[in-house]
DNA sequence: AATAGCACTATACTTTTGTATAGCAACCCT
DNA sequence: AGGGTTGCTATACAAAAGTATAGTGCTATT
């Protein structure tokens, strides 16, 4: 394999780690989505659980939200063949494995405040 | 210890947890705080420097980006007393901790997209 | 027939975030 | 003395994200 080859497979990796680093934020970054993801983590609920369980969502961003979580494979939206119609959304796999950046998130951040609170 | 001992203790325990995440969201979210935090990775660099290395990034986010950062702990700010001042910035050890986060970012968004094109 | 719950949508607005462009002060080099 | 580099700041503006409030269509209940 050339040096130049070399290069451009380095390059080529750094490029798809930018990518997949970014996706991760867009997935995870706003004021709702990790929120409406956590209330999703133990089970299905439709539209007015988690209204009810998202302190001061207003039903315009939970709407705008599932809608993007679903779309980015993220939420799956299932409608029950009853009357009336019963909607409910779930984690997708991709969903649940958030978790483990989740749990980087939350192990940083308990660390960083503990070494910002004893900063001298 | 009482049930509502227990409850307390899970519920303060939930809490530090939200705060936790947020903490490290704040951090990482925006256009430009990753860009700049992978930078630091490999060493200390000038303003310039980052300027050069970051692309179509202007000086005012550059130096507001900066200011949020130091003041979150994530990077130091070093007046080299020389004619001319030089000034570079560094990650701190929590800045340098990012690095868990940010790999299982990459690793969710590596998944991800595998599972989304072979999504049928 | 009136009322209430569910699952949203519409419209207007405010706040936050990011961009574009220009300029400034200190120093160095010639 | 004039031009260039470094490390920024100031002002104005545009775009994105979030809020507030009201309303719609369906069904179920009383």
């Amino acid at each position: 394999m050339s040096t130049i080859d070399r290069f451009e497979l380095i390059e080529q990796c750094s490029k798809n780690y930018v990518l997949a680093v970014n996706d991760t934020l867009n997935v995870i970054s706003g004021k709702w989505k990790l929120p409406i993801i956590a209330s999703l983590f133990d089970g299905e609920k439709r539209f007015k659980e988690l209204e009810d369980a998202i302190d001061k969502i207003s039903p315009r961003m939970l709407s705008k939200e599932l809608k993007e979580l679903e779309l980015n494979g993220i939420v799956n939206r299932n409608v029950h063949n009853t009357t009336p119609v019963l909607i409910e959304y779930e984690l997708t796999e991709s969903g649940h494995n958030l978790k483990s950046v989740i749990d980087a998130m939350v192990q940083w951040g308990l660390t960083h405040r503990h070494a910002v609170i004893n900063y001298d």
